[in-house]
DNA sequence: GTTGATGCAAAGCATTTGCAATATC
DNA sequence: GATATTGCAAATGCTTTGCATCAAC
């Protein structure tokens, strides 16, 4: 176990949790995708994952790694979004800690911004105009600061 | 021409204005296609647009939709927007006039709103990341009055 | 009569699914 | 040993593309 994963262990804890409170295995595949999940930074798409996981020497469909991704989603352990050019992207979820995107179209390079003031004006909006919100997506798109010539 | 169209002259006038300075060619699939386009509400997607097409006794193929879409697009005259479900929605681009949606889970509507100060939380956002942005997008989902049970 | 456009079917792309083989409980 | 899981290939849904035929200039 790295470093990075060791401060997960409530990650594998609740993930554990899960698994036998659905009756569902314990599979050293899905060990692997997710210390491999774990150990990629935020924003890990499924593609980049496979491969991470393809050049550890294990061999594992991509199949399964979406099997897991959606796993963990269904835990609720990790979030998905999906950009503008159609990829998916998931992250471990901070509940409570909402936050949008700022995508660099150059590099790919994803930052993450909250704002109080502008959750409060999408709810002031949703309310004029009596939408019951259920979620939103706010991504900007520019680019970053090694990306301007 | 219908009433709907007639007031649209300016949007004929631009598109032959495109075709020619590209040397691309009026055809008659092209007028049927756009007329259609601009008989059907904001918020049109492609398929939708192709029953419709077809629904008024055209042969016309959903390729043909596609590329005329897609060369509306690129004389700039429409936006495309795509939502969390993977469709892709044109409408007519208002330049200047930028909005952003608010999209029901329950039937698919579509209601547009616009937003001065989370425009301007947004640019504030990027200086602080030192990002240049050039697009952004802001959807909120949710359900509207009549789908709320 | 060139050159661009169309229709169709095939190809793409990211993701999901069916199914027989296999691992976990 | 019952049942969930895997790998693979095939299927998906939306959109694009290749190509021979056809229409516009």
């Amino acid at each position: 176990m790295t470093e990075n994963t060791k401060s997960l262990v409530w990650f594998w804890d609740a993930l554990d949790a899960y698994l036998s409170r659905h009756q569902l295995k314990q599979t050293k595949q899905r060990k692997i995708i997710v210390s491999y999940f774990l150990k990629l930074s935020k924003h890990v798409d499924a593609e980049v994952l496979y491969r991470k996981v393809r050049g550890g020497g294990n061999k594992i469909g991509l199949a399964t790694v979406y099997r897991t991704l959606n796993l963990l989603k269904d835990a609720g352990l990790v979030d998905q979004h999906s950009f503008a050019d159609g990829r998916a992207i998931f992250e471990i979820s901070r509940p409570g800690m909402h936050h949008d995107h700022l995508v660099c179209v150059g590099c790919g390079r994803i930052d993450e911004f909250e704002n109080a003031e502008i959750e409060l004006l999408q709810k002031k909006i949703a309310l004029e105009r009596a939408y019951v919100l259920t979620s939103h997506r706010l991504d900007l798109y520019g680019r970053c600061k090694s990306c301007q010539t």
